[in-house]
DNA sequence: CGTGTAAGGAATTCTGACACG
DNA sequence: CGTGTAAGGAATTCTGACACG
């Protein structure tokens, strides 16, 4: 696993880094945007990847959308990503069938 | 600056990837070794950049390195790297002012 | 719904020091 | 020299709740 999505950085530096808020960090969570590591005592550590994501949510929330539009949005970008994938395998499998 | 030189790795977590205990790294810190930065409050931030120097130190203090040892032997490289980069400029330089 | 805040407690980190060797 | 540890304090984070709207 690269750097970036390693799970390391603390609510407190990823607060500074995005320029939200703990208590909205914590709220996306609660709201299942986010999905923070824990470490033995319970702190919340967060990647590259997830501070992106913030900046990204903090994006769509200041354009007025709303926590589960925005998880929406993600699960139909999501599966919408995987038909690309199926329907790319599917025209691979067809070109090497007629190969053969 | 990429991900892996921004400073945001607190000490437990550095720990964790690199073995270490705290009190190793921050001597090492205090040798002047490793250069971590600062919260306002005072806590420490590292970079996976300074992880992997770490893991690095720790190899060496395993072969019997002393940390004075490995200081000078980084220094050592850093000229040898700066001077590579003064001849290879020097050439290219040479090279220019034959053809005009 | 999304966010601020005060509250109390727990986890984390800090420094300076003593110890061993 | 390099590292462990106990000590006391400070910074950081956590949860659940009340508030506003």
């Amino acid at each position: 696993m690269s750097y970036k999505e390693k799970k390391v950085i603390t609510i407190g530096v990823v607060s500074e880094l995005t320029g939200l808020s703990e208590r909205q960090i914590r709220y996306y969570e609660e709201r299942k945007l986010i999905f923070p590591e824990r470490t033995k005592g319970g702190t919340r550590k967060y990647s590259f990847t997830d501070v992106e994501r913030l900046v990204d949510i903090s994006n769509k929330m200041e354009d007025g959308m709303q926590t589960f539009e925005i998880r929406k949005m993600e699960q139909k970008q999501l599966r919408q990503t995987e038909l690309r994938e199926k329907m790319l395998r599917g025209q691979l499998n067809a070109a090497f069938n007629i190969r053969k």
